[in-house]
RNA sequence: GGGCACUUAGCUCAGUUGGUUCAGAGCGUCUGCCUUACAAGCAGAGGGUCGGGGGUUCGAAUCCCUCAGUGCCCACCA
């Protein structure tokens, strides 16, 4: 069969991944050897594959078939998640569409909606993972919202209020008026935005002109109206929910305000003046409008002076009625206008430009509204303490380190967990209302009766008694559950595959969802378990443009992860991702990294054409090919320790590149032109046989970022059988030998001799083809390798010599001078010019050694090793000044 | 406003506890090659006073201080 010059990924990659898929290779169940266990991050049950996803998958699929290739009995879970709010969100929008508004609908016909979208659009991610590779266990696919994980959410829930670990109650949180829900403090980010600062005029009510004391920096307004106080505000539009006014007692400013009442601008409420340490006598001009419904600071106030509580929003944030004015606007809308209406009624003092940062919902964009409201919560304090230990003290493992910080930071700020959401698509929470008021809380509606009826004493309750609380949980609080509930670890902890997978090994996501998902698994499995839910967590960076830009969809500046497989296939593709893609680092993607990845399988494809080639033959090994595979097989031992400790320090990017390198220059670069024949020539079947096992144990050790194309290759080198793989034929790599080091360090020095005459060759424009001849001066120390020498840099005899031609191009490897006699072609000039730059140099070495020499300090206080160090050089850089001043003389002479 | 990182070749990054021959890699750049495995290639070359300044040390890219810049996280100044 003939293989074209170019290496085609399509047909390829569809028929392994296939053939993986028909013989169950991904496929785990628990044995005798060690497992390997990851998880998934759950992508959103409808999102389409993006470029984070790209490299997470990668990360996560190179670390599992590593796994699978040592031996171990590796399981990669994967599944989705229902992603409440913004699933619930896109139905919201499709029904819309459709003209049908939410409210019109009931729960059960919403949910009906919801799944419906769910089968249509669910999974597609799951299916585009096959594109990249990703060696799943698709047999234990699982889903947030499927029964068993549902099951584990709301025993857990129930476990928890039973330990007294989850209350109801009415708190200031974060309300999404576009979602309509409570959000955690988590889900809210935080926006730089220019808005306004107001200046509104709060008059004196029934002002008798006292107070005043005329003391020190004292301010009063005062205009034709009577006498006022100034408040600042970004929110004009919550005027109507202001009680109260308050001033900092300590500030002097204001000290006439003290015991004053104040009419509130166009809404002519009386309001108290209070006092109070909070309010920042520098901001504005010292005056807080205190509106205890709409801002938590406020709310704060409130309770502590015992004011009312104005709620002027609606959950949509338009204006209710309890504004009494501007009732049904939008809150936007009010402020335009209530801006308008206080300049035109003469109570706007003045209006400045301001930078704020704005508290939006991380899921629809809205700016969030602080609003009182019943909600359940988590008691988080009691869990921050479970899980803060295991990370500091490296039980469980960060990668890169540097985000023990910020978890310690979070966990140490704690602060009780909002996990109610006003929505329906999610876990529906298990708590029950009696007639008579309070509630039950059960895993099942049966089970809740009878803690109903015992409760209440009243056996004559019915099903038809209880009202199940209409709202749903955050989506986290069955995220946090993942690596237990794929396992039925919450509903069967005595399970056989419980037992063998967890703690799960390797966990690989973003650090943007460090506490919403891993820190509240760490606390989550050692709650409901009493173990870690993972041992490693390795962080991947941001995907970034080459600009240094966040990926987004608005702005269109990312590539679509399957366009790029289609056009440099998926080996290609993940070797672009993999090689900007440090640890903990933003990854600034570049599609020519790809087209990287696309040339080097071209590579590989290429170096198996030239093996395949070959014919054999009944002939003793040649000599260069025994030392080129004596040192090449030193050099794999080397590259395979070194990738090895890579892997344990999860430097996967480095890895990459020690592959890569051993592959191209090594292998391909050194080895093969080493090794092989002439044109129409054929090898022998010793040299052979060891190409083949090197090339063999080098696409295992690309396998795990190329899984395809060493799949291909593999098959044809190995001939292998039906139901054979690469991923499932671990093969060991040596230990380095004791003798490895003296063959690598003499290989290097015959490289630089061959380079050396290259360079000459280069210089003068002498052909490849034309041979040349090479002298050692005094000694070679490389004389061993005048075959590999002669054969690499064509050259037709190596001779020691005395002194070297008059007409030769010298060059220094090590101390060792060379030279190539090139008769009238050598350029004098030339010569001279580089002997004396590189004297130079040299000498301008030497003093800075010999300087550190002549310290005595240095001397005496340096290790022995390192003054030794020194002496070497020093007399390295005498031997080669005093060649180098002889190959001088002698061109000049 | 606090905290944590980072600043090394044109670009992206290594550089382990301060000491192995003027600081390394990949990509890009330049020069020469279509040499029957590969031009998605081969051979060679150039490129950095390790952000600025100060200090500790016999010795600093590496430790300390300081200044400047960048990034991220956290925070209730309206």
């Amino acid at each position: 069969m003939e293989l074209a010059s170019k290496y085609n990924p399509t047909e390829v990659e569809a028929k392994w991944y296939q053939y993986w898929l028909d013989h169950h290779l991904f496929s785990s169940r628990p044995d005798a050897r060690e497992p390997y266990t990851v998880v998934i991050p759950p992508p959103n049950v409808t999102g389409v594959l993006h470029m984070g996803h790209m490299l997470n998958e990668t990360i996560q699929d190179i670390l599992v078939r590593r796994a699978r290739m040592e031996g171990k009995n590796a399981c990669w879970v994967p599944g989705t998640d229902h992603a409440s709010i913004a699933t619930e969100a896109k139905v919201v929008a499709r029904l819309a569409a459709q003209g049908i508004r939410k409210t019109d609908l009931t729960r059960e016909e919403f949910l009906r909606h919801a799944w419906q979208w769910t089968e249509e659009h669910g999974g597609i991610i799951l299916k585009q993972l096959r594109r990249v590779g990703a060696s799943c266990d698709w047999d234990r696919t699982a889903f947030t919202m499927d029964e068993e994980r549902s099951r584990s959410v709301i025993k857990v829930f129930v476990d928890l209020y039973n330990k007294g670990l989850i209350y109801r109650g009415v708190r200031m949180v974060n309300w999404d008026p576009k979602a309509q829900t409570a959000l955690s403090d988590e889900e809210v980010v935080y926006k730089e935005e220019h808005t306004q600062l107001y200046y509104m005029k709060y008059y004196v009510a029934e002002d008798d002109g006292t107070g005043a004391t005329g003391e020190e920096g004292e301010v009063i307004h005062q205009d034709g109206r009577g006498r006022y106080a100034v408040v600042a505000t970004t929110r004009p539009e919550t005027i109507m929910g202001d009680v109260a006014m308050c001033i900092n007692p300590a500030d002097p400013k204001n000290h006439w305000l003290r015991g004053k009442k104040v009419i509130v601008p166009l809404v002519g409420r009386v309001i108290p003046v209070i006092e109070d340490g909070y309010v920042d006598i520098e901001f504005g001009t010292g005056c807080l409008k205190v509106t205890p419904a709409h801002d938590v600071n406020d709310y704060m106030l409130g309770e502590k002076y015992n004011l009312p509580v104005i709620d002027i929003f609606n959950p949509d944030a338009t204006l209710s009625e309890a504004a009494g004015m501007y009732v049904g606007q939008d809150r936007f809308d009010v402020r335009r206008q209530i801006a308008k209406d206080l300049q035109e009624a003469g109570l706007m003092e003045k209006v400045e430009a301001y930078d704020n940062k704005i508290g939006c919902s991380e899921r629809t964009g809205v700016p969030i509204e602080p609003k009182l409201s019943m909600q359940w919560f988590l008691k988080m304090q009691h869990f921050a303490d479970l899980a803060l230990p295991p990370v500091m003290n490296d039980e469980i493992r960060f990668y890169p380190a540097k985000y023990k910080n910020t978890y310690r930071h979070w966990l140490e700020n704690i602060k009780d967990w909002c996990i109610s959401r006003q929505l329906w698509w999610g876990h529906r929470i298990p708590a029950y209302y009696l007639p008579t008021g309070g509630f039950v809380v059960a895993e099942t509606v049966e089970e809740a009766l009878s803690l109903a009826r015992a409760k209440t004493g009243n056996e004559a309750l019915t099903l038809a008694d209880l009202r199940q609380d209409e709202d749903a949980l955050d989506t986290w609080f069955s995220s946090w559950l993942w690596p237990i509930s794929l396992f039925r670890g919450i509903t069967d902890p005595d399970n056989a595959d419980f037992k063998y997978y967890y703690p799960t090994s390797d966990l690989v996501t973003g650090p943007d969802i460090i506490f919403f998902w891993v820190a509240r698994m760490i606390m989550a499995g050692y709650e409901f378990t009493g173990k870690m839910p993972f041992r490693n967590v390795y962080f991947t960076g941001i995907v970034r443009d080459k600009l240094g830009r966040k990926m987004s969809k608005s702005l269109g500046n990312s590539p679509d992860p399957l366009e790029l497989i289609d056009r440099y296939g998926a080996d290609g593709v993940r070797m672009g991702m993999m090689l900007c893609a440090p640890a903990g680092n933003d990854i600034l993607f570049d599609e020519t990294l790809c087209e990287q990845g696309r040339n080097f399988c071209n590579k590989i494809w290429n170096a198996f054409r030239l093996v395949r080639g070959w014919q054999t033959a009944d002939a003793p090994q040649p000599e260069t090919a025994r030392i080129a595979a004596g040192w090449f097989a030193a050099r794999l031992r080397r590259s395979a320790a070194d990738v090895a400790d890579m892997y344990r320090k999860y430097r996967l990017s480095d890895a990459l590149m020690e592959v890569y390198r051993l592959f191209w220059d090594e292998f391909s670069g050194w080895y093969l032109e080493m090794v092989k024949p002439e044109y129409g020539q054929p090898v022998d079947r010793t040299t052979l046989g060891q190409t083949i096992a090197f090339f063999d144990a080098l696409l295992h050790l690309l396998h795990p970022f190329m899984p395809f194309i060493t799949e291909e290759l593999w098959q044809h080198l190995c001939e292998r059988r039906d139901g054979e793989s690469i991923m499932v034929s671990p093969q060991d790599i040596p230990a380095p030998a004791g003798t490895d080091a003296r063959l690598l360090a003499e290989m290097e020095t015959v490289k630089s001799v061959i380079a050396g005459v290259r360079a000459v060759r280069n210089a003068k424009n002498i052909p490849p083809r034309t041979a040349l001849e090479l002298q050692a001066v005094g000694t070679d120390p490389v004389a061993a390798y005048a075959g590999v020498i002669a054969k690499m840099a064509n050259v037709s005899r190596i001779q020691v010599v005395d002194a070297k031609d008059k007409g030769a191009s010298a060059f220094l490897v090590g101390t060792q001078e060379f030279a190539v006699p090139l008769g009238n072609l050598i350029d004098v000039d030339e010569e001279i010019r580089k002997a004396q730059a590189e004297l130079e140099r040299l000498e301008g070495f030497l003093k800075g050694v010999n300087k550190k020499l002549g310290n005595e300090r240095f001397v005496a206080g340096a290790p022995a090793a390192v003054v030794e160090l020194e002496r070497k050089k020093q007399h390295d850089a005498e031997t080669k000044i005093a060649t180098l001043r002889e190959t001088l003389a002698a061109l000049r002479g």
